[in-house]
DNA sequence: ATCCTCCCCTAC
DNA sequence: TAAGGTAGGGGAGGAT
């Protein structure tokens, strides 16, 4: 999608479109009230420097030669007109016209272009507009990797051949498709590999499309700016720009071995590729987290060290709360601190930022993985305490846990008894732990949809709070704060939170999580179903048995030695369709795997066709309801 | 040589 | 007023 913050909130303010529009928190108007001790100049100086120093650590040049661009230029002083420190989430491409970029603090956006309007944020629209975004891709491919709530990568190898359809006729197509189901503009880029497709959308923005063929591929190549590279950020971009290099074409004439000395062996290898148009990285359609981690950087005012402790509990307490979410155990905590650097101004230029600071992060090693709240607070203390820092002087703290396990759930045995008279038992069919292993070593809930969870704590506080976090009543505010947002929101979708309570809780034992209520969500329609419906008055009867009754079904109807009847395969896939519209992920994993660890025994067409019916509909409600697959182990 | 920790860089 | 957060990749250099 094209600046998808500001096409969502245009939705609502058609009058403003074809103008310049930033989504910000505040207007950029002047503070009502002045804070004492805020030395913007000091502060801002020292960003520069720190700026300069990396900058010449990475070209050899000396800090006097250099001279830094960076958006605290332009920022004029405190109560002046373009003093405003509100940071720019997205703008409109008028406004871009202007020099005005994301990321980009009011004030000097106001310079550039003093009828800048702004409009704040609108979570549940981003939320929807994704989701009919997913849903509609997903009518034609599930060979979908997401990339945030706005953008993402499709295979569509297999969809063209099938559609007998051109790319461009195809991408008009779907693009007009989005816009008229969303009422945003949005862009596609067609290549042949990621890097291609990728840096194609990027031509054809703003609501264009661009297909890069291969025999435009050298040429195109060429006038493209390293710093358009995905992995090529500010510091290589310079670093490069240094050996005298701005462009692919360019950077072309560097041997690997020149790259790689300067830039090390896989980043001068990726890079050596990358000039060329070259990309060997698949699309991946699930990977596996490595880390769970929160932290809070804004508001964080101690005076004591146990109010510190106190915080590091509270964010302990998060962290285990996440990692119950995604089923995870860690054997690695790190604690992250950010402490006033000495030249620093007390007061932040930034009302409550964190300001200038320096940045450690230490570890820990556990022998055995865990996700006790318990341990993780003793372990964070301690380590914080190793540190000796003068609890004033912190300003942001976060913890992350690594060298990450799945939580192995015990096999239940208990409850099996009989179930639907049609269903015959079946010696030899008894109950194999092996399911439940299956069930534990993985269920993937992190690739999952969910557009700025939380809207409830992350559109603004109800009460002006300009007090820090430790002043703050503990319990809610430690249950909320990791999770509002401040500045720029992120688009984060592969690994924000899960909301539907995990259905699996129930085997863990004891540890049920006593979370605030979530905002309800939505369940987005089910694609694809259109497909005839079974009037099997069973169908939605199976809803009303627990999941094991089902499995022991399955179990009965893999086992009768007969040919698998269609009505009842639809009877199955419809279950687990809804299964994963009701978010029992857990469940249709464990179903899932039963059947196709049981299908494939059986080892005949007929069965590997059932569960490759059921598979589909499942896919498609994943992708409906999730944006991505299910993982299924093989 | 390889692993590990800490740090930097990047994406979104 | 206006407040980043979360995650992955990889390099430098010491530890094993
Ligand atoms: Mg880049």
């Amino acid at each position: 999608m094209d600046c998808f913050f500001v096409s969502v909130g245009l939705r609502k303010r058609p009058e403003l479109r074809g103008k310049p529009v930033a989504v910000t928190h505040s207007k950029g108007s002047k503070p009502q009230t002045k804070r004492e001790g805020v030395d913007r100049n000091t502060e801002f100086n020292l960003y520069k420097q720190k700026q300069a120093k990396k900058l010449g650590k990475g070209t050899g040049k000396t800090e006097d030669e250099i001279v830094i661009e960076s958006r605290v230029d332009n920022v004029g002083d405190e109560n002046s007109e373009y003093g405003s420190l509100s940071e720019i989430a997205s703008c409109s491409y008028e406004a871009r016209a202007k020099g005005i970029k994301n990321g980009m603090f009011m004030g000097p956006a106001l310079k550039l272009c003093p009828n800048l309007q702004t409009i704040p944020y609108d979570f549940e629209g981003y939320k929807e507009v994704a989701y009919t975004l997913y849903n509609t891709i997903a009518q034609y491919t599930l060979d979908i990797e997401a990339v945030s709530c706005d953008e993402m990568y499709v295979d569509c190898t297999e969809l063209l051949k099938d559609l007998k359809v051109s790319v461009q006729d195809f991408a008009t197509a779907l693009r007009q498709e989005i816009k008229d189901k969303t009422g945003c503009p949005c862009s596609t880029g067609f290549g042949s590999n990621r890097l291609q497709s990728r840096l194609a959308t990027k031509r054809a923005k703003p609501d264009g499309q661009f297909f890069l063929t291969s025999d435009l591929v050298e040429d195109f190549m060429f006038g493209i700016s390293l710093k358009d590279l995905p992995g090529v950020g500010r510091q290589t971009s310079q670093k490069l720009e240094s050996l005298g290099h701005q462009t692919c074409g360019s950077l072309q004439t560097l041997t690997l071995g020149l790259l790689q000395r300067h830039l090390g062996n896989k980043t001068g290898a990726q890079l050596f590729d990358q000039c060329r148009g070259r990309d060997p990285n698949p699309l991946t359609f699930h990977t596996i987290r490595k880390s769970v981690s929160a932290e809070v950087n804004y508001g964080i005012r101690f005076e004591t060290n146990d109010q510190c402790f106190h915080f590091l509990k509270q964010l302990s307490a998060e962290v285990h709360s996440r990692m119950q979410q995604f089923k995870v155990l860690g054997k690695c905590i790190t604690l992250k601190l950010m402490v006033r650097a000495e030249e620093a101004p007390v007061e932040t230029a930034k009302f409550m930022g964190h300001g200038f600071c320096n940045v450690l992060n230490k570890s820990s090693n556990l022998t055995n993985a865990t996700n006790d709240v318990e341990i993780i607070t003793k372990e964070v203390i301690s380590l914080c305490k190793k540190q000796k820092i003068d609890p004033k002087e912190l300003r942001g703290i976060g913890i992350q846990i690594s060298k990450l396990e799945q939580v192995m759930t015990k096999p239940n045995n208990s409850g099996i008894s009989k179930f639907l008279n049609k269903n015959k038992n079946v010696p030899g069919s008894n109950y194999t732990p092996k399911v439940e292993n299956d069930a534990g070593t993985s269920c993937d809930v992190k690739n999952q949809i969910k557009v700025e969870d939380n809207t409830k704590y992350s559109i603004t506080p109800k009460k002006k709070n300009t007090s820090s976090h430790v002043n703050k009543s503990p319990k809610h505010e430690l249950k909320s704060s990791p999770v509002k947002r401040r500045g720029r929101p992120p688009k984060s979708l592969k690994y924000s939170l899960m909301n539907a309570k995990s259905s699996m809780d129930k085997f863990l034992g004891g540890e049920i999580q006593v979370k605030e209520e979530l905002p309800a969500q939505t369940v987005p329609e089910i694609i694809r179903e259109e497909r005839p419906k079974s009037s099997d008055s069973n169908q939605d009867g199976l809803l009303s048995l627990s999941w094991e009754k089902v499995r022991e079904l399955l179990r009965a109807w893999l086992d009768s030695g007969q040919s698998p009847k269609l009505c009842d395969t639809r009877m199955i896939a419809s279950y687990l369709s809804k299964l994963v519209a009701k978010k029992d992920i857990d469940k249709v994993y464990i179903l899932m795997n039963f059947l196709k660890r049981r299908t494939h025994e059986i080892d005949m067409d007929i069965w590997i066709e059932v569960y490759n019916y059921v598979l589909e509909d499942v896919q498609n409600s994943m992708i409906a309801v999730y944006g991505n697959k299910l993982w299924i182990n093989n």
